[in-house]
DNA sequence: GAGTTAATCTAGTATTCTATTGAATAGTAG
DNA sequence: CTACTATTCAATAGAATACTAGATTAACTC
């Protein structure tokens, strides 16, 4: 084989990552994946995809390399082929936020309470919540939540964060996060609990970030 | 706008993206430009591409956010967009070394030489280095080596390495590198020393790892 | 074995996009 | 004006895309 040749096939073969990471439906199916393991229909359901349509989407994530999969009873349960695939979609996301302008524009247009207060810093939040000084709410869907979670987290999906108000007391700050740097779940929670005059901030990022860090976390 | 919305339009925004990595010549441009900056003539012809097709694929990638451009004099001179695209980069080839099984087939394939011996871990080249106990030789093109290099790395382009192999110590170890992780010139030029009777060995990875993990670099 | 459920596979469709070449064009330099 | 570099345009041939809907397989339950 020439030199030529294995440099043409060598990028050929990365290029098939980079197909895979070409769809933004297949992106969105790994940012859930990322909270932790699901089965097709869950993440058809999650996705808004027909679980045909999902599965397929699966299969190509799949000979990229990306996910695995293992049967459970009638059940095929996928989930991220290690850390690797996170980092590359967290390097991917953070390529796109810095140089792609669209993404900027999007983002300052729907998260309008953005730029209100500076987010949380992963060592802080461990720090203080060690201390017992804050309180930690997870906003993500209960079967997320119990995939793996903050240690300490109370698990609140954002459409329960009104009735429950009543129970949270005041006195303490209260830190929300959900799926990653751009979930919009924390920061409408956020929003909702400093109408009601709590004090509330946004982890930064999300849980797949936290556990990417090395940082305990909880199941 | 709905949040469903939202998050539909952002992964289509990552999967822009994403879209310009699917592409194996675009791959290899931007391995060329993880070497230092290049005008359009240049990774043309190292590419092997036409110079029409090359600025195409360019503008794909400088729509993603990858690459940017400036003009000086009659040349449009292009570079990759901050670090953060080089850690893109090599996460893809990370995932893709690791996980998608033709890869590692590809590279056992031609690498032969690869099991042979233990690349040189960077930081130990740094420190034997200064103790000049190694002689560092950087098997690039001439262009590539003058657009920066390892402090004290002599240029010796691997068409080259048969004609001054007599100028070469035979005391020293020699320790070779190229563009990168899966550069098939350090390793054929490890080869041809040990072929020789050199005592002689890889860089880990190659030029561009080494800038990024903010070790020094000669210009 | 019959029935149920979950996921995958297959076929088909309509749409869209792909990479590429070669020529034309624009912009710069001397 | 001429030479040179890069971009753009037009065209082509081909392929790939995402998706739907229905058939099929596999595993479990009764």
């Amino acid at each position: 084989m020439s030199s030529r040749n294995f440099k043409h096939d060598l990028f050929a073969q990365f290029a098939r990552v980079g197909k895979a990471l070409s769809n933004g439906n297949r992106l969105e199916l790994l940012e859930y994946l990322a909270q932790g393991e699901r089965n097709v229909e869950e993440l058809a359901k999650v996705s808004g995809l027909t679980v045909g349509n999902t599965s397929q989407h699966l299969q190509q994530l799949r000979q990229a390399g990306l996910v695995i999969s293992r049967k459970e009873g009638l059940k095929v349960i996928y989930r991220l082929n290690g850390d690797d695939v996170t980092k590359l979609f967290n390097a991917l996301r953070t390529v796109a936020e810095h140089y792609v302008a669209d993404v900027e524009r999007l983002v300052n247009s729907y998260l309008t309470v953005k730029d209100d207060l500076e987010p949380v810093p992963r060592a802080e939040l461990l720090s203080r919540a060690r201390q017992g000084l804050v309180t930690v709410i997870d906003v993500r869907p209960p079967e997320e939540y119990a995939a793996g979670h903050l240690p300490g987290a109370v698990n609140i999906p954002l459409e329960s964060l009104e009735r429950v108000l009543d129970d949270i007391g005041t006195d303490q700050e209260i830190v929300a996060y959900c799926r990653g740097p751009h979930c919009v779940l924390a920061y409408e929670a956020v929003a909702q609990l400093r109408k009601h005059g709590f004090n509330a901030r946004r982890l930064e990022d999300g849980f797949p970030e936290w556990k990417l860090a090395g940082l305990p976390v909880e199941q």
